[in-house]
RNA sequence: GCGCCCGUAGCUCAGUUGGAUAGAGCAGCGGAUUUCUAAUCCGCUGGUCGGUGGUUCGAGUCCACCCGGGCGCGCCA
């Protein structure tokens, strides 16, 4: 499949664990169990069916109780149910106070109180918070990043690479077993193109300093020669036949060494992200079991021929699909690209019994996808829910056209842009920190940061417009904003232990944090962002959780009234408390999405 | 033509899965610096949530239709 983009670029399902605990938080349960339980006695409706919710403005309080629906049920108004329930709670929570609103009851925890569990709880849990053990003891099978052999990893990969091996931590760090899959795409007609090309021009490019390259011109030269000249066709055929029929010799040769140059070029590249695959499947790997897996598909008597192609209609389970059956064999009896990914399923499933199997691959592919659970459907496979296609949008380019097209020669190489925004960074670290130490890895892991983050940070559906500018700005709503944040906090937390604060022994005196109570509820919050962000296969929940985080601690930060050093003992060890939870969860977070969290930078 | 997705501030996007007065970043304007790192912080300006109907106590969110943009649609992957 090396002619076509590689698998690149939502389909939300429900899952059997995203389902919420009403509040949820694990850190916040302290404080939302007690209030379920007590409304639960106030309305005489079991806790489990009542919802608490985070108050649109956190001025509000804490968490917030909407009346709605018990009013309904006592046929009173909303809020004359608010004040009186409010009435009845009060004082029966104790450090919590209930406040009616409008309709809703409102929440807020004693900030001291507040304080002291949540920071209790992150420094107890250290790295581990926001973790959990809902996946002990299975297996989530995430397909990504998956290039095509002979072409160099441009930029048309990066989002399936980066989505995908964010996901791989997200469910990880929920206790799932994880296979991270790079379908490696080393199998097709075009490699048979590529064969003669290699005997034709081999002496024609360079194949010693930069194979890849050279690799990718010679693709490319076979590609215009493949449509205009009909000896080299035939004779691409013949090579492809040769290349399938298992044989040894020179073509199975020339495919072997085509396959190493490039892994060892991804390779490469996939160390300076720092991202690995626990299978290193190609699509050649499945080679013998296509017949078998077709065979099971006939075997399950739901295929038909349809001008002379094997079919599996899908009309029946869904009317959407009626015009587009699935195609498994040509023809001429070769397989397609559906015959290749049932395959693979059927293996995956047999090797793992997986509880997820997400393919991270762009929206253009929806239909395929759609089709291959159809099959699994019409087969009957109880497990065909837990396939799903996590699909995202298009990279564009300026004025909106799609980048990296398949029609298009030029292609802007993912080791090159890695470069750029490197050297970007190391720019930027020149101007306002030159003393800083490590510059250029620290240079690395902002710029990198910049560009990871920048995939994360929105929706996966939205296309993204590819702006090296945007990219390379480092300031807002960046992965270096996030970095920078994290930084500072290390700073104060060094200049503590540097200069022996008297807050480092102190007992805290937890009600200095009166005006952190934002992002004290933001940190308690953190497990749950965690677990729906896993759930959705929507990494950029967790963005712009850090995001929101960030800014409330640059703000609390910023304030002279929230001195850290230098302040009475137990001031500051309250504050030193806080400074150390919020770092910890920001450098929790960008870790989990790939974001390096340099101490200094 | 058919199917799927998207449409929120000048630009790029959030919006807790039907709830309170729709929020950020960028851009623009004005402030804060003998800085616990100014890659920052504070303030101001900026909105018919594409449109019209519907569902109900309540809609940016759900339904129908329409408009605009995108992707896809049998022997490629």
């Amino acid at each position: 499949m090396a002619g076509a983009q590689a698998r690149r670029p939502k389909k939300l399902l429900r899952h059997r664990g995203a389902r919420s605990l009403s509040c949820g938080v694990i850190a916040m349960q302290i404080f939302s169990e007690p209030i379920l339980a007590a409304l639960a006695g106030a309305t005489g409706v079991s806790a489990s069916a009542l919802k608490l919710e985070r108050p649109r403005d956190p001025k509000l309080g804490d968490l917030a109780f909407p009346c709605f629906l018990v009013a309904k049920e006592r046929k009173a108004a909303p809020p004359a149910v608010a004040a009186e329930l409010a009435a009845t709670l009060s004082g029966k929570l104790p450090g919590i106070t209930a406040t009616a609103a409008g309709p809703y009851v409102n929440f807020r925890i004693e900030r001291a109180l507040l304080a002291r569990e949540i920071c209790g709880q992150v420094e107890r849990d250290g790295a581990a918070y926001g973790s959990s053990s809902e996946g002990a003891g299975k297996t989530i099978v995430i397909d990504f990043s998956s290039p095509n052999i002979a072409k160099p990893m441009h930029i048309g990969h990066i989002r399936s690479t980066i989505l995908g091996a964010a996901l791989v931590r997200l469910c990880r760090k929920l206790g799932y077993k994880v296979v991270g899959i790079n379908h490696i795409g080393d199998w097709g007609a075009q490699f048979g193109g590529l064969v003669v090309a290699l005997r034709r021009w081999k002496s024609e490019v360079d194949l010693e300093r930069d194979p890849v390259m050279g690799l990718l011109d010679l693709y490319q030269r076979s590609k215009a020669a493949l449509k205009d000249d009909e000896a080299f066709r035939a004779e691409a055929v013949a090579a492809y036949q040769e290349l399938e029929s298992g044989r040894e010799g020179e073509v199975r040769e020339l495919w072997r060494w085509v396959t190493e140059v490039s892994m060892r070029g991804f390779n490469a590249t996939y160390a300076r992200l720092a991202i690995s695959h626990e299978l290193v499947r190609g699509e050649s790997w499945y080679e013998p079991l296509l017949m078998p897996a077709l065979e099971r598909v006939k075997a399950a008597g739901i295929t038909e021929i349809s001008q002379g192609a094997l079919v599996v209609t899908l009309g029946e389970i869904d009317k959407s699909l009626k015009e587009t059956p699935c195609l498994l064999q040509q023809t001429n009896g070769t397989t397609l690209y559906a015959t290749r990914d049932l395959a693979a399923l059927f293996s995956r499933w047999e090797e793992f019994q997986f509880e997820r199997c997400l393919y991270v691959v762009g929206g253009e592919q929806k239909l395929h996808f759609r089709q291959l659970k159809g099959v699994l459907k019409r087969m009957g496979c109880d497990w065909e829910a837990r396939v799903e296609h996590i699909d995202f949008g298009l990279l564009l380019g300026p004025g909106k056209k799609k980048i990296a097209s398949r029609k298009r020669g030029e292609v802007l190489v993912l080791d090159d842009l890695l470069d750029e925004v490197s050297e970007a960074a190391l720019a930027v670290i020149d101007a306002k920190n030159p003393e800083l130490a490590n510059k250029h890895k620290v240079a690395d892991e902002v710029g990198l940061g910049a560009l990871v983050f920048n995939d994360l940070k929105r929706e996966r559906v939205k296309d993204v417009i590819f702006d090296t500018a945007e990219i390379l700005s480092f300031e807002g709503d960046t992965g270096p904003y996030l970095q920078y944040t994290h930084a500072r906090l290390a700073s104060i937390l060094r200049k503590a232990a540097a200069n022996k604060d008297a807050a480092l022994g102190a007992q805290p005196d937890w009600s200095v944090l009166e005006t952190a109570g934002e992002i004290l509820v933001a940190l308690g919050r953190y497990g749950d962002v965690v677990r729906s962000a896993a759930a959705k296969a929507e990494p950029s929940e967790l963005s712009q959780y850090l995001l929101a985080l960030a800014r409330d601690v640059s703000t609390w930060v910023s304030s002279s009234d929230n001195r850290v050093l230098g302040s009475a003992g137990p001031d500051g060890a309250a504050r030193l408390a806080l400074v150390r939870c919020s770092k910890s969860v920001l450098g929790n977070g960008l870790q989990l999405l790939g974001v390096a969290a340099p101490e200094e930078m």
